[in-house]
DNA sequence: CGTTCATGTTTACAGACGTAGTCGATTACG
DNA sequence: CGTAATCGACTACGTCTGTAAACATGAACG
């Protein structure tokens, strides 16, 4: 059963984000619209890229369509295409799905266990509970 | 700053297991040892894959000492060689860390946002939460 | 006006990944 | 015993990813 690779129809599938490219989206999240240069400046340092690493991650993400471009004199502004929030979500649901077998529930068993729930966590978790139920 | 490639060192770091690798690692973690052509049963079907692919994975698997076998006769028997709650552990990490700055509670809160959560989800959760609260 | 600087585009290249075919040995069957 | 089936090992190969250099082009500066 050959899974159409390139559907090009209506259904838009969110564009796969690969790791390094991801570090490029949270610097446009975080403020945008920012220049190849700009983003340089907040991913290189911790990453120890170089600006040619960042132009080609750009590139890339624009050919996704996952990033936009604006002219501005001879260069181009960068601007995120796609909300984090929907980005965010999507790879929530893909783990859930892969490891979890899409049920939330274990996976909050499993960072209770694990401990990876701080307090705060619990008491923010509480309320959102609280919330919830309303 | 180069980061070590291949640290040969004590410190083990948890292998990286790849999409198409977890899909074998779950057959395994689901019941073991298997032989290839077992594994191939549980997974080719679902994913159309060949014996071949499989074989390979699981060649891929074992050098990543992800995987252990054990001669039987001319053959082999696969079995995990981690837990199955560590690499859901890990992974899970991963996926907080990345984009939810290490905190779970914001994962929480975008799963109820999202409608991720189901009743059932709820009713659980709130019962771990009073178990942690012990 | 010529040279340098900044910037996007093109090209590069090794390693991982998905997917699988081929080869050599071993076993099983007739 | 000879041949077919089986199995792991090796090889293959296109794509994606991480990382970047080379190049072209237009702007800025002296």
């Amino acid at each position: 059963m050959p899974v159409n690779p390139e559907d090009d129809s209506s259904e838009r599938t969110a564009p796969e984000i690969s790791g390094a490219e991801h570090a490029v989206m949270e610097a446009l999240w975080q403020r945008s619209p920012l220049t190849a240069q700009e983003v340089c400046e907040e991913v290189c340092g911790p990453r120890g890229w170089s600006l040619a690493t960042v132009k080609t991650l750009l590139s890339r993400l624009v050919a996704k369509q996952a990033v936009e471009t604006e002219p501005d004199g001879k260069r181009f502004l960068y601007s995120p295409r796609m909300e984090r929030s929907d980005y965010v979500g999507t790879e929530s649901r893909r783990l859930v799905d892969r490891l979890f077998g899409g049920r939330a529930a274990p996976l909050f068993a499993h960072l209770a266990q694990s401990e990876a729930l701080t307090e705060d966590d619990i008491v923010e978790i509480e309320a959102l509970l609280k919330e919830l139920k309303s």
